[in-house]
Formats: structure tokens, C-alpha cells, sequence
DNA sequence: CGCGCGCTTGACCAGACTCAACTGTTGTGG
DNA sequence: CCACAACAGTTGAGTCTGGTCAAGCGCGCG
């Protein structure tokens, strides 16, 4: 169950004494149990989570009682990377699912600036596409109807999970209550529920358990209105391997 | 005009040779006016931005013909480094007042990786505030009313405008339309006018001109409830200075 | 088997948007 | 230097999306 590295390889080309780096740059791995919370806001923290199987969430309580999910995490992501500029977390990781993580302590982390400058610029690299994936989520999350940022979501989830394999003929496993995703959509569980049953209703999508099926890949298209993103392979400012 | 580096200070004590290295990073300064477009979404790009003086903003327009603003940039911000792993760009960069930048070209930027690791690490660490500073933004404008929202981006401007020494008194120049304050709002401008004008009439601010002056902090930090995070300086995982 | 969590649905409400008109300010060219 | 156009701000009336409150349902887990 090691860490999926498939996002770096497609940042750049691994050598192969990078690619044996990143694969030991992690503790040994750990497991968690759905619902344990790995790291809470405000606690002092010492390092991040490499992600190599199951589903997590970012999130933080608002002084309103709400709490707000910034980013749902899937195998081969990198949590709590951000806490690294502060003195205690930011925010609360919490496991969707049960899950395999291995543990990088900021340390040995920081030593790749030294011994691997062509991995810590493609860590940069991670770091400013999630920058851009956040504005792409704020720009939908303060102007679209929550009938558009819906459709987003759930096309955002196909196009992650179709890389890992969890998707067969348009459906996969929502691992999500509706409360996760409203709180991920910023609108209430009641509302979130309307829009999935009217989607249902109209043959764009279909649920059973805690299923679903996207049946009309083209309507949920024209509905979220995303804007594509190609992220450049091995740009040219990149150092070179050593 | 020589790019502000107090934001690389406050992360970690710089030697004389980074602080060197910094200075000497960009091309020779260049000169904007009002309304000139730095950068347009969709066009290649090969390097990044200093902002030495002047105010800009980062955009896009949305297929609705909305516009949404992530971002205001203050001097001594760097603009379009999320650029960096693109092939294009992904957002307009555009002058709100006459600017001083100066050009950072990828390819020099990256050779910091080899010559200066330190610094390469914090310009991560620069990166990941910048994404901190997004998941609240995100955070906010999902779940918060329009009254608390507009409250944050005036101390929000405060908090950010002093240590440039641009806030006398508790009041400074909005060199911003309240277009503009509303597209980084996610509102309506008429909303953000009726909001502002409240705010006016209760005595919480006071506006002549473009100018605002913040009468009761205590009110608006009240209302906008902000979370306070402290950068960590000199975490302890930075590689040593070479 | 029953309890609780998550899902569903209805009735009602309100914050924010739309559309539209009017005022004041800026800046620009004849 | 004035006239006019364009832009920014202000205000009102009416609408609607999405939130609130509340209640019932059903599945899955203990």
C-alpha cells in the first residue's frame, strides 16, 4: 500500500533515484479508522500525512456553529502540507473512510531543498496547483447557483477518481454523506438533497446506497461550466536531476 | 522602487547574500498605468511579477460574464507564479493604479533551487500562506453573510495596508471601485452599496471620496469574525543558510 | 430488534439579486 | 474651458434562490 505517485510522474519524468526518495520519504504506514481525526485545528504540528488509501476531509469550525470543508482528499494526496508555515494547525483532518497514511516529518522534508532540488521544485510545483484548483473554487463557490457548484462537484470527483480506478461505467462509491458535501459546497444538507433528487429525477444522474452513477456526462458538463486546466509537464525551469 | 522583501523577512532572518540574491532576482523595474493588463488568461507565460508599488488585481471571467476577482495584490506581492506550472495563464493581471514590477523570468527563478535552497523554501513557504490565506477566503464566502464578508475585506485591507504605511489614523485610500469590491466579494455591487452605506449611517465607518476611515475595529472584527493565524518564523525544518 | 443517523419532504422566510432610474464625478476632446 | 460622454455611486420595487424549522422515514449498526 504504497504512496501513489502517479502525480509526480506526471509533473515530470522521475529519475530513478527520485522516485526511490519520494516512495521513502514517508514513516512507516499507519492506519485509521473512519472518523478518527488525525490532526485537530490549533494543536502543534510536526509534520504531514501522505494519503495512499482511502478518503479524507480539511476542515474548520466557524464562529457560527457551520463548519466548512476546504478540500476532500484522495489516495496520493498530501495532508496538512500548509501547516508547515505555522506554529499550530490550521485546520482539522478528519478520515472519510478508513485509511493508510505514512507520516513525513517537516525535518526530512526539509532536507530534499539540499539533497533533491528537483523534487522539492516539483513539491512546489503540488503546492501552487492546489493554489490553483482553491481559486478555481472560490471563484465557482461566490458566483455559480448550487445547482452549477453540484454539478462541479460531482464531475470533480469523476475526474480524480477515474485516475485511481474507482470509477466503472460513470459510478462510483460517494463515500460522502450529504452533510460532508453540502459543508464541502458551502450550502445546507437540505438544499444539497432537493438539487440530487431533481438530477435524479431528470436522468443526469442515479443513486442506490451510497452510490452513483453520472448518466449524462455532457448536461453535467454544460451545468458546472469548469474551466480546464492543463498542467505543463516538465517545464523548462525545472533544475535538472542529480 | 525596490521590491519590498519584509515578507521574506518576517518568514526567516535572511543573510546579506539572500537579501542580495532577492533584490537582484527580477529584471529592471517597469512602469504600468491605471487599467493596463499585466498578463491575459490564456497566453503563455514565462515568468512571474514583483509588485515594487501600486495595487493589481488577479481575474477571470466566468462563462455566466461574471467577473471574479481571487485576489488583491498589495507591493510586495508577487503576481502569476501559480502560472509557473501551466502552460498558459489561468487569470488576467490587471492594474488598478500606476504599478512599479519587475520581471522574474521561470528559468532564473528556478536556478534559487540549486543556488539557494533556503530560499526556495521560503518562497514555498510564501506559497503555502497565500494558500492558507485562500482556504479562509473560501471558507468565508461559502458560509458567511454578505454584512460579515465585506467587514473582513476592510480590516483585511487595514491588516495588510499598515505595515505599508498607508493607514493613518484608521483610514486609507480604496484605490478600488465598489465594482471591484464586490466581484472580490462574490455580491452584487448594488448589494455591497447598500452594505456599505449601513455601515456609514451606524457610525462603524465613515468614506469621502475614495478614502475610508474604520471607526469601531472592535465592531467590524466582531462582525467578521476573522480567524488569526501566525505565520511561524524560521520554522525549524529550513535548510541552513549557504 | 430497536435506536440513531442520515435522508427526504413540506411550509415558510429572508438575504441577496435583478432591473431600472437618477445623481454625481471624472476626464477628454473640440 | 466648456460640453458631453462614460463611469461610479445611490436608491427603490419586486423577485427568487437558498436557508430555516420541523417532522417523518428507513436503513444499517450495535
Amino acid at each position: 500500500m504504497a504512496y501513489p505517485i502517479h502525480r509526480y510522474q506526471a509533473l515530470a519524468k522521475l529519475t530513478a533515484t527520485e522516485e526511490k526518495t519520494l516512495l521513502s520519504l514517508g514513516d512507516p504506514e499507519q492506519h485509521h479508522r473512519r472518523h478518527d481525526v488525525l490532526q485537530r485545528e490549533g494543536q502543534p504540528v510536526r509534520g504531514f500525512y501522505l494519503l495512499n488509501a482511502g478518503w479524507a476531509i480539511s476542515s474548520i469550525d466557524l464562529p457560527n456553529g457551520k463548519r466548512s470543508i476546504q478540500k476532500l482528499h484522495l489516495p496520493g494526496d498530501m495532508l496538512g502540507t500548509p501547516n508547515m508555515v505555522l506554529a499550530t494547525a490550521a485546520y482539522r483532518l478528519t478520515a472519510v473512510t478508513d485509511l493508510v497514511t505514512s507520516f513525513v516529518p517537516y525535518r526530512r522534508f526539509g532536507e530534499l531543498f539540499r539533497t533533491s532540488p528537483r523534487l522539492a521544485a516539483l513539491f512546489l510545483m503540488a503546492t501552487q496547483l492546489e493554489r490553483l484548483m482553491l481559486m478555481d473554487t472560490l471563484a465557482m463557490v461566490g458566483n455559480a447557483t448550487a445547482r452549477e457548484r453540484v454539478a462541479r462537484l460531482l464531475l470533480d470527483l469523476h475526474n480524480r477518481l477515474t485516475p485511481l480506478g474507482e470509477v466503472v461505467e460513470n459510478s462510483f462509491d460517494l463515500h460522502l454523506t450529504q452533510e460532508m458535501m453540502s459543508d464541502l459546497l458551502g450550502m445546507t444538507h437540505v438544499h444539497l438533497n432537493r438539487i440530487l433528487r431533481k438530477f435524479d429525477c431528470e436522468g443526469i444522474i442515479r443513486r442506490w446506497n451510497r452510490k452513483i452513477k453520472l448518466n449524462d456526462l455532457d448536461m453535467l458538463r454544460r451545468t458546472a461550466a469548469m474551466p480546464f486546466r492543463k498542467p505543463s509537464s516538465e517545464p523548462d525551469w525545472l533544475p535538472d536531476p542529480s
